[in-house]
DNA sequence: TATTGTTATACTCTATAACTATA
DNA sequence: TATAGTTATAGAGTATAACAATA
């Protein structure tokens, strides 16, 4: 990765570029932050995902993550084999299951959470707090409010 | 790319969430500027980095884009295919090829550019002029001067 | 017929290792 | 020996298509 810069038409200030490599160095902070855990940042969403609702299906899950079903199903399978969630057949309707968190799994999204929360810190530790603050806005705004369909 | 949004511990307030995903979009409206001119915002990267600067290898384009050299014969090969940019051998060493803009690249790199731009203000379209600018900030800010190591 | 979970498969992006030709 | 370009290959990460069980 490198940053070496030159003068010209400036590829570093395009907003593809920044986005990108920001985004690189975020999942490299959450990775090394995460290990310990035994998690990566993927998996941390899933886990936030299971958390503290209502009952979720594998698809449901796969839908507020913004994944495909069968990438979920892989998943759910990584994080079964660690002991951190728990399938079971719903009774109401058997075509699916219910996915939780299982106490283990409660336990790591927790210290998970905090790690990954040192790992924003780090991320952040250039910009002082109220530009931190209004980037996360931002990005909020940006990838919850897409601009309307203007056909 | 769900956006489907409930209480509980916020996956979508995570700094990584909301860089994976605003870079997807970034990137999404990239392709989508870029497609009438037969490329993508990977390629238009290259192009920058071609652009008005002495003769440029293949290493050290890749170099200053941040990608193995590996990866820029494959970029390059499908650029040259497109007749946007051309191989030479460098007289002075052999082993290098110097690589450079056609006058198509030229062209295309100008109107790309445009197209570029414009996905870029509709990617900030709902933040304001002093936010958006903020933010371009903010993300060049973290992307050139990531934190020292601390040890 | 439609939906959920699953499997098999394939595609994109990228990197590592090894080859060649030059230095 | 070391470097530039290339090729073959492999690994993530993700999606599409098809299947079984259930609705």
């Amino acid at each position: 990765m490198s940053r070496t810069d030159g003068p010209g038409p400036e590829l570093t200030s395009r907003l593809g570029y920044l986005l990108k490599h920001a985004q690189l160095r975020m999942a490299e902070l959450n990775t090394k932050a995460l290990a310990p855990y035994g998690i990566d940042g993927r998996e941390l969403g899933v886990l936030f995902v299971l958390a503290g609702r209502e009952p979720t299906s594998q698809q449901q899950a796969a839908q507020r993550l913004g994944i495909d079903r069968t990438t979920m199903v892989a998943m759910l399978d990584t994080l079964e084999g660690k002991g951190l969630v728990a399938r079971q057949p719903d009774a109401n309707d058997r075509r699916r299951n219910v996915v939780a968190l299982t106490d283990a799994g409660q336990d790591t999204l927790r210290r998970a959470t905090e790690a990954s929360d040192a790992a924003e810190r780090e991320f952040l530790a250039q910009l002082g707090p109220q530009a931190a603050q209004q980037l996360r806005n931002s990005l909020q705004t940006i990838v919850t409010h897409p601009e309307q369909e203007q056909s």
